[in-house]
DNA sequence: TAAATCCTGTCA
DNA sequence: TGACAGGATTTA
């Protein structure tokens, strides 16, 4: 469920209310969602440690502890983290539970069980799907010429390669619809046939749209909340997710649904060329 | 490059 | 009841 934007707004609703706080138990309910790693080990480890900073990868969510030690989360589609007064009262499909000194739960909840934890010992290697990991879209060193590079000399559809985290980090698929309505560029246009031009377009409509959204602090549709469990907003600002039918914001023209990658897909057949 | 897979919930 | 869902990996 949550992109760039939404695991960022995660991030930085919890990072105040958890630095410092250190770790009194860790309850792990879904063996599988430990990635290499048996959930009495990764209890073990947990215990006593105390968290100093958040940082976000892509769209995962990473712990800081101490001596370098973190752990990373992948919330997928459904997975929510949240911070709750601790007591009896649960929700379902609660399949962690963080007890923190100060009286208050850190809980995952993920009904479709799709979230992942791994647990990154300092100096180690990181496991494949992070250490895979593209660039990151809003970092300072994301230009127009890295992104060009990227693209150049592929031959499949743009909207996949945007969702491809080995090539990019964070996009999924609702940013990327929004990216390529921003920029003028119809999602099934081959990835590496895109003018100079349109490659800077595109550039800066991802950007300012990943920009734009953590602004309004994600885009909520169904599930996605941050970790105090507030919605976000950029759902009121998407020009095409979801608006099949809808008059395109830009130019009046219905916006279409068809299916690329296997992935539901938004744009504007008279703004995306 | 597509489809199947992992899961459950929701909506038409 | 069937289609679909913000993701990613594996298999064909």
């Amino acid at each position: 469920m949550p992109e760039l934007p939404e695991v960022e707004t995660i991030k930085r609703s919890l990072a105040p209310r958890l630095l410092g706080r250190s770790i009194l138990e860790a309850d792990v309910r879904l063996r599988k969602m430990v990635e290499g790693m048996e959930p009495a080990e990764l209890r073990r480890r947990l215990l006593g440690q105390v968290i100093g900073g958040l940082d976000r990868r892509g769209k995962y969510l990473l712990l800081e502890l101490a001596a370098g030690d973190r752990v990373a989360f992948h919330l997928r589609m459904t997975g929510r983290l949240l911070l709750r007064p601790a007591g009896p009262a649960e929700e379902p499909h609660t399949y962690l539970v963080f007890r923190l000194a100060g009286g208050e739960d850190l809980v995952y909840i993920d009904p479709r069980k799709f979230g992942r934890l791994y647990y990154l010992p300092a100096g180690e290697e990181l496991p494949p799907p992070l250490a895979m990991l593209g660039p990151e879209p809003l970092g300072a060193d994301f230009t127009p010429s890295l992104l060009a590079g990227i693209l150049a000399g592929r031959r499949g559809a743009i909207k996949p390669t945007l969702l491809d985290q080995r090539l990019l980090a964070g996009i999924g698929n609702i940013y990327a619809d929004e990216i390529l309505h921003r920029a003028g560029v119809h999602p099934t246009r081959p990835a590496g046939g895109l003018k100079e031009e349109e490659v800077l377009r595109l550039h800066g409509a991802m950007r300012a749209v990943l920009t734009e959204a953590i602004c309004y602090r994600g885009t909520s549709k169904r599930d996605y909340v941050d970790g105090e469990g507030r919605p976000g907003d950029y759902q009121e600002r998407l020009a095409v997710y979801g608006r099949a039918g809808e008059p395109c914001l830009a130019c009046g023209h219905p916006i279409r649904r068809i299916v690329v990658g296997g992935r539901g897909t938004y744009f504007c057949p008279a703004c995306q060329v």
